[in-house]
DNA sequence: CAATGCAATTAGAATCATTCTAATTCTAAA
DNA sequence: TTTAGAATTAGAATGATTCTAATTGCATTG
């Protein structure tokens, strides 16, 4: 033991870029970039499982393990979102704007759906004055357009 | 084996009345009942634990299998809802009027909110055309009003 | 450039919630 | 009373996620 206090954490430089940017004080490791890469790239709504699959085309060798971690942090970072449509998976999405999920029961597809310009959700619920709201998860369940026209 | 036809299911009857009136065909068999009156006296929306343990009180040698059959009984018949907040153990609910969930995430706690009364969530949304909606799954993450104040 | 020390990564074990299985008990109709 | 199907049970099995301990990588310091 010796006099020195703790050092600092690494401060994001080279790889890092990317996050030092988005504000972030996450470093951005080559897995959590491949992570962020996968998810920004995708639309369904992965989940860790799909990652895997898909990072391993770059990185044979990455365990699930790495990648929860890498969920993990790019979740604590606000990089991306965790989404619980249902009982099981979680599945993740790199889509930072204000939006709701919409879920097929029949295909199990999930994607995204946007607000009108003027939706203010907040002001629809009656919540105890003083409540403060940090974010809300909308979820829409139903059958797609693709599955109805099955019928 | 002989050449009668299979019997229908048993009807409801005696015991099973509630549910008759209810319109489920579910038989409201003890065990079913006790679970239904937890959640329906219930507004903090239990874990299957949680109500294994309030269940007890009444039918001591419940076990936490007859718990979780029970709920999917009555989540299929439509008589309670199953809510999936976070990740983890889900909570249930018999509030079967329109609502959302607001989740405190300091204290844990979730109570319902309902809306406004001329509030139509769809037509907010931009949907395929074709797109059939079943249900919507809406929670609100924030601090409630007694964390707040602790501040 | 080498040494140092923390962070990242890994495989596998552990945990937690839930579902399944097989045996037993209950219930209602014949 | 018999019987068939349904309910209940304890415990095993499963699946997703988290934890643990050991190893590797990397950026700063000497």
């Amino acid at each position: 033991m010796n006099a020195s206090a703790p050092r600092a954490p690494a401060k994001p430089t080279g790889l890092d870029c990317r996050l030092a940017v988005l504000g972030s004080d996450v470093r951005l490791t080559p897995h959590r970039r491949e992570v962020f890469d996968v998810l920004a790239s995708s639309t369904d709504h992965p989940t860790a499982y799909d990652i895997l699959d898909r990072v391993k085309s770059r990185s044979p060798h990455i365990s699930l393990a790495t990648v929860y971690n890498c969920l993990e942090h790019l979740t604590t970072a606000g990089l991306i979102k965790q989404v619980q449509l249902e009982r099981g998976q979680s599945r993740y999405c790199a889509n930072l704007h204000e939006h709701v999920h919409f879920h097929c029961e029949t295909c199990g597809k999930v994607s995204d759906a946007h607000p009108a310009a003027d939706f203010d959700p907040a002001k629809f619920w009656n919540l105890p004055k003083g409540t403060k709201v940090t974010r809300m998860d909308i979820a829409i369940h139903g059958t797609c357009e693709a599955c109805t026209a099955k019928d």
